[in-house]
DNA sequence: TTCCGACAGTGGGGTCGCAAT
DNA sequence: ATTGCGACCCCACTATCGGAA
């Protein structure tokens, strides 16, 4: 198959809103496949490489040879081009990196360009990855696509379920089960702003766990080998060493576990984020630095023990096996209850711990991995500050012509001035996206860059952001964690905003 | 007919590894 | 030694479609 037939349909999919007539052009294409080239084909119309990762991003396709006017190259050909620049390391690497891209680019049209920038960068942008893949893969396969989605989950990797579907149908799909050692599409959570609200949803008793502001870990074990992975089903076994050991000393040897690794000081109380992310990222000297920044694992949940795969069991069932197979120390605290005040309470005391809130799990729920389904809620505190407006970024995509970005910023009381903080873009309704946009563009100061807009500081905006971290990129050393627009203050002036000195305050 | 679950898009800060400068 | 880039940890929120109620 050619790469254009990909790059049509690609453009296809973009230029029809609904999902019906997205899923029915991939479902064509996909009907047309060959078997060598449907992992290639599922990969690159769900805006994956089947090498994952190639090392190209934005600023190495900054400039691109001219396009050829025939479309004659194939999947496989590209595909076997991406596999040569990803194998490009060390020494000169980046020049040999830039050559073969000048290849790749050089011997396909501007449409296939331009379908290549994007899937290398990203930003497909055509309203179509893996959900409505799935649901594509359902229709050419003939398969249901509830079978596609547990295949999913299990293996964890949308192109080898697609290419297995197109070929074997669901009898293929049903052979995928958890293996131990490949790691699981891990279950995700929805939100809630408080306990109540998040019991209130889920209808009758529940489990109240502890939040830890760590990084989610899947421990594999089979005999004495253990494996360790995270969200995105990266492995990193070499870089917690104390894990695999924790893992090592339980009396099974055969164990999937979920759970969160993270930094606690000596009280036990946790270190910020900052601190676990840089320790669990780290692949060098680790044997130092789990001495400096010891890591520590709570598991909250198992997906395979007593010799047996728990995906399919309800949460209460899964957490008494988890139970059976890990000492309490290792099971992150947790609270069953209906009692809506007894819930607050726990959540008050996990966050007075340090940690960042509390998940909310339905008891009935079996392990809906790769789904934000309704059987987990995390509730975390919220913090809010009244910021001024600095600057604004122009949008890109659905937001082109909007400002868009905001650039937030607190009162110095010292100078007058404003100290920058952080951006957001989140909480803005397409309303509130016009309506900023006339007024920054009112308030323009000065020159305008390529892409930001500085205005005057006048505009005050209530921002919500769950806390506040260290910074180097700022200037008061501090920036704003998950920062969200909730409403303008109209009602407010600059001066009024909050200041510096309010911020610093509540830094850990 | 209305409601709501699921999805995709639009970007945020921080840190590490690596190659180039 | 420093800088820039790519990758990947953590992520919130809105608009939209289409099935559920």
């Amino acid at each position: 198959m050619l790469l254009i037939d990909v790059a049509r349909t690609s453009a296809a999919v973009a230029s029809d809103a609904a999902r019906l007539a997205k899923i029915a052009h991939l479902a064509e294409l996909l009907s047309r496949v060959g078997p060598d080239e449907a992992e290639i084909a599922v990969a690159y119309l769900s805006g994956e490489l089947p090498q994952r990762q190639i090392g190209v991003g934005w600023r190495t396709l900054q400039d691109v040879p001219e396009p050829r006017q025939v479309a004659v190259a194939t999947l496989t050909e590209i595909d076997s081009l991406l596999q040569r620049i990803k194998a490009q390391s060390g020494a000169g690497s980046q020049a040999a990196r830039k050559a073969l891209l000048a290849d790749l680019f050089g011997a396909v049209t501007r449409q296939e360009q331009s379908f290549l920038q994007r899937l290398l960068t990203g930003e497909l942008r055509q309203g179509a990855l893996d959900g409505v893949m799935i649901e594509a893969i359902a229709k050419a396969s003939g398969a249901p696509s509830a079978e596609v989605r547990r295949a999913l989950t299990l293996r964890g990797w949308l192109p080898a379920v697609g290419a297995a579907a197109l070929r074997g149908g669901v009898e293929e799909l049903r052979a995928f089960r958890l293996e131990v050692g490949r790691p699981v599409a891990p279950m995700l959570a929805q939100s809630a702003p408080n306990v109540t609200a998040a019991l209130e949803k889920i209808g009758g008793p529940a489990a109240v766990e502890w939040k830890l502001d760590g990084v989610r870990v899947q421990a594999h074990r089979s005999g004495e080998h253990v494996g360790v992975f995270t969200r995105t089903l990266d492995d990193i076994t070499a870089q917690v060493p104390e894990l695999v050991e924790a893992v090592l000393a339980l009396p099974s040897d055969d164990l999937v576990l979920d759970g969160e690794v993270i930094a606690l000081r000596p009280d036990g109380r946790p270190e910020p984020f900052q601190v676990t992310g840089g320790r669990v990222a780290s692949k060098t000297d680790v044997a130092v630095l789990r001495e400096t920044v010891p890591l520590s694992v709570f598991f909250f949940d198992a997906l395979r023990a007593g010799g047996a795969d728990l995906l399919d069991l309800p949460d209460e069932e899964r957490h008494a096996a988890l139970e059976a197979a890990v000492p309490p120390e290792l099971v992150t605290p947790r609270l069953v209850t209906a009692d809506a005040e007894e819930g607050e309470a726990f959540f008050a005391d996990a966050v007075r711990r340090g940690h960042e809130g509390v998940v909310v799990k339905s008891p009935s729920t079996p392990y809906a991995a790769g789904r934000r389904g309704a059987g987990w809620i995390k509730v975390k505190p919220r913090h809010t500050l009244d910021l001024v407006v600095l600057a604004a970024e122009w949008g890109s995509g659905r937001r082109n012509g909007w400002l868009s970005n905001l650039h937030l910023g607190a009162l110095d009381p010292e100078t007058g001035g404003f100290v920058m903080l952080g951006k957001t873009f989140k909480g803005l309704t397409d309303e509130l996206l016009t309506w900023q946009t006339e007024q920054f563009l009112r308030l323009a100061a000065g020159p305008t860059e390529d892409w930001v807009v500085s205005v005057k500081p006048e505009l005050v905006v209530e921002i919500a952001f769950d806390g506040v971290q260290r910074s180097t990129r700022y200037p008061g050393g501090m920036a704003l964690r998950f920062a969200r627009v909730l409403r303008y203050r109209p009602d407010k002036r600059a001066e009024e905003a909050d200041t510096v000195a309010a911020v610093r305050a509540l830094m850990p």
